[in-house]
DNA sequence: TGCACCCGGTTTTTT
DNA sequence: ACCGGGTGCA
């Protein structure tokens, strides 16, 4: 034990060390968060306080959860499969499989992915007729899930328009859809699970008193129905350890609501409030640059992070005179980074929104440097992916009708949008899923659907005692996909990528601990095996928590559940020695030793969006901190004067946040320009675009009268060489806004300033 | 059935 | 500027 405390600075130690009361840890960025947590973890056990069933620790995301498991199992001598480590996402699935009859679910529900939402949504508008312009998908799916969130059914949404009337009767029809076919969106794991505990009240006594000790890790994410999940699994009893940084909350947009923080402390009467205040990564002018950035906050439960590292590198300002300039620049502040020995994969590019990227990536493919690019599309997102997952999901629940429509077709077996039409008829007439429908089927579209069905169940009755990856395997062959995708030009990709899901599979059933040779579809043990059960004092049978997963699904149902809930990395060049670009929002919880933060304009960050949205700002606010406090040793940020987007230059000003850091922290590489003052009066981007477009025929009409145009680069005697960034008026009042670089930007009169043109 | 064209949208993202 | 989805024609 003494090994596990000795390094914990005193705070870090305090929260370590908390008796099992409720406790609010506020963790700055690189804190040594992980560490409180795992290492509390391993505390609790190693003291004998609580037996490894005991633990409840919640993640958002399965890298932090994997995370988690094998830094304590560097920690622990135990077996850490037994633990209850995972996502809100991953451990309500895995609570709805034990408990899925009084879940009300068929034992082999499957998970609909965000897409998979989408195109039912989009079925139920059509099989109801609704106008979809009217109604469009998306905003009934915000809606259902928005309310699900809540912790709202159809029934208790209010609606006080006939507009909103008709949301909720959809939002019924949807709820009726995917009860029909089996199915359970993303919020619905949680929403249900939360349903069975408040209404199971031996189900809930039980694991109220088994979870003693609930670790949440990025408190400040959870939304409402994430933090009413937690309140009923924390019963009176249990110690909730949240875990969590007001200041690094950057999701309000999804729905994390950072208030579950002060309701937190208020609600658990938390007596034990801890600051990490320690930081561990940056250096100091870095520290400095995001302390004072974050003050300019109001709303803060009240952190300032330190350091021993000392000042370190000021932080680096550069101002570009194009989106396709300030990449150059990055590219040759990284190549002569490189140069001194950097690693590449240690540098990171951020930007705010992925758009950014594609000029970057430009600049560095043709300058030949490997580069890695974040939040791309995820493995199992892929359509061929999608479509083997299919096939698999119809021999596990031949009723999920998604499923059904995405391959009955596919490839082409002469199944035709009218066949399909008069299938559904015989599905809605009679109230049962499309698979079950098509023996009501006659004629020609009868027997090929018949052909469909019957490959299916060759296919479940072929493997019915093989393993998954051999199941994978032959369904691969069988559905037609690989010979359909080798008659594909382009094929060769997506069949390497369907090979893939066969070891996918391998490397499942390895590490989910079902044995390579268990059959993929031999049904779940559980609530029949005796050695599983256990009976509460009210005569219920309850699946305990450490019944393993291999006893509660069948291998089959498992994978399809993984391939739900975990889409898997974006591959893109992963091992390489290479430049990581990626958005502010994907950088969280990463580290550099040096960091681009690049775009930092007015209307781009912070987005022109935020403006409208309410403390809109201020999560920019917390994003730009974020993305400071990324970096180790060395922080650049970069801002142009002018960029290309949707297809038009802007003209924007640099980023307010500029004026927000301590100028004793900075340093500018391009001296600090008077960008856009027109006398005393400070005037907005906006106003220079509409100047911009309202003059744009007086331009034309001067490129070709004074021979002067937009970005063409002059020399002036007195102020050396400048960029000209706009040209208002014509004729003989034409002024040009020239930056001169270090002398700064003039409004010079064309008439009268001598310029000299300059070969660029 | 598949390709060509048009239209609309365009901040951030995990499960 | 660019992507994705939907429609219409060969």
């Amino acid at each position: 034990m003494q090994n596990l405390l000795h390094n914990l600075n005193p705070e870090q130690l305090a929260a370590v060390t908390l008796p099992a009361q409720p406790a609010l840890i506020l963790a700055g960025a690189g804190s040594g968060k992980t560490r409180v947590l795992t290492t509390r973890i391993a505390w609790l056990i190693q003291t004998g306080q609580v037996s490894p069933a005991g633990i409840l620790a919640v993640t958002f995301t399965n890298k932090a959860a994997k995370e988690m498991l094998t830094r304590l199992s560097a920690m622990l001598p135990i077996n850490t499969r037994g633990m209850w480590i995972g996502t809100f996402h991953g451990l309500c699935n895995r609570l709805l499989r034990a408990h899925y009859r009084d879940a009300a679910l068929p034992q082999t529900f499957q998970i609909l992915d965000t897409q998979d939402q989408l195109s039912a949504i989009k079925r139920l508008l059509k099989s109801l007729n609704v106008d979809d312009e009217k109604y469009p998908p998306r905003n009934l799916m915000y809606f259902i899930n928005n309310a699900k969130e809540q912790g709202l059914r159809a029934q208790y949404v209010e609606a006080n328009d006939d507009y909103n009337r008709r949301f909720v009767e959809l939002y019924a029809a949807y709820e009726n859809q995917c009860q029909r076919e089996g199915v359970v969106d993303f919020a619905e794991l949680l929403l249900r699970t939360y349903e069975l505990l408040s209404r199971n009240e031996p189900l809930r006594r039980h694991y109220q008193s088994r979870f003693r000790h609930i670790l949440v890790d990025e408190f400040q994410d959870t939304n409402d129905l994430q933090y009413k999940w937690l309140k009923l699994m924390a019963g009176e009893h249990g110690a909730v350890f949240a875990v969590g940084d007001d200041d690094q909350s950057i999701y309000a947009f999804r729905g994390a609501n950072v208030g579950n923080m002060a309701a937190f402390e208020r609600e658990f009467h938390v007596q034990n409030l801890i600051k990490l205040e320690q930081n561990y990564r940056s250096h100091g002018h870095i520290l400095d640059a995001a302390n004072v950035l974050i003050a300019n906050n109001s709303k803060r439960l009240g952190k300032n992070l330190r350091t021993d590292a000392g000042h370190g590198e000021p932080v680096r300002i550069y101002e570009a005179s194009s989106d396709i300039q300030e990449a150059n620049w990055v590219i040759e502040e990284s190549k002569s980074l490189i140069a001194e020995g950097a690693s590449r994969s240690e540098i990171a590019i951020l930007y705010r929104s992925n758009a950014q990227s594609r000029v970057i990536e430009h600049a560095l493919f043709t300058a030949g440097i490997p580069y890695r690019v974040y939040g791309g599309q995820r493995f199992f997102e892929r359509a061929e992916i999608k479509h083997a997952i299919a096939y698999l999901q119809l021999m596990d629940n031949p009723h999920n009708d998604s499923a059904f429509l995405r391959v009955v077709n596919f490839p082409t077996r002469g199944i035709g949008a009218r066949s399909i039409e008069q299938l559904q008829d015989a599905a809605r007439q009679y109230g049962i899923s499309l698979y079950a429908a098509v023996p009501y089927i006659s004629g020609k579209a009868g027997s090929s659907l018949g052909a469909f069905v019957k490959l299916i169940e060759g296919a479940r009755f072929e493997t019915q005692h093989l393993s998954l990856p051999e199941m994978v395997q032959i369904v691969l062959e069988t559905s037609g996909l690989i010979a359909h995708y080798q008659n594909e030009k382009e094929g060769a990709d997506r069949i390497e990528n369907l090979e893939q899901l066969v070891s996918a599979a391998t490397l499942f059933v390895n590490e989910e601990g079902f044995g390579m040779d268990a059959p993929a579809l031999a049904g779940p043990k559980a609530q029949t095996s005796a050695g599983a059960a256990i009976v509460s004092e009210d005569g219920v049978e309850i699946i305990d928590a450490d019944t393993p997963l291999n006893e509660v699904m069948s291998p089959l149902s498992a994978f399809l559940s993984h391939a739900s809930l975990e889409a898997g990395d974006n591959q893109a060049q992963a091992g390489q020695d290479a430049l990581q670009l990626m958005t502010v929002h994907s950088a969280k919880g990463l580290e550099f030793d040096a960091v681009f933060i690049t775009g930092l304009e007015e209307g781009l960050f912070p987005h022109e969006n935020s403006e409208k949205a309410d403390g809109g700002v201020e999560e920019e606010r917390r994003l730009m901190y974020v993305a400071i406090t990324r970096a180790k040793k060395r922080l650049y940020m970069s801002f142009s004067q002018t960029r290309m987007l949707h297809g038009q230059t802007r003209y924007n000003m640099k980023s307010r946040f500029f004026d927000e850091l301590p100028e004793e922290s900075l340093k500018w590489l391009s001296p600090k320009v008077q960008h856009h003052w027109f006398g005393n009066q400070r005037r907005s981007a906006w106003d220079e675009v509409a100047d911009f477009e309202a003059n744009k025929v007086a331009q034309k009409f001067t490129k070709q009268d004074i021979g002067w145009r937009i970005g063409e680069t002059v020399f002036h005697q007195k102020f050396g060489e400048g960029v000209i960034v706009n040209i208002e008026g014509g004729g003989t009042n034409a002024r040009a806004n020239i930056n001169f670089g270090r002398h700064g930007m003039k409004l010079l009169d064309l008439g009268i300033a001598k310029l000299e043109k300059v070969a660029s």
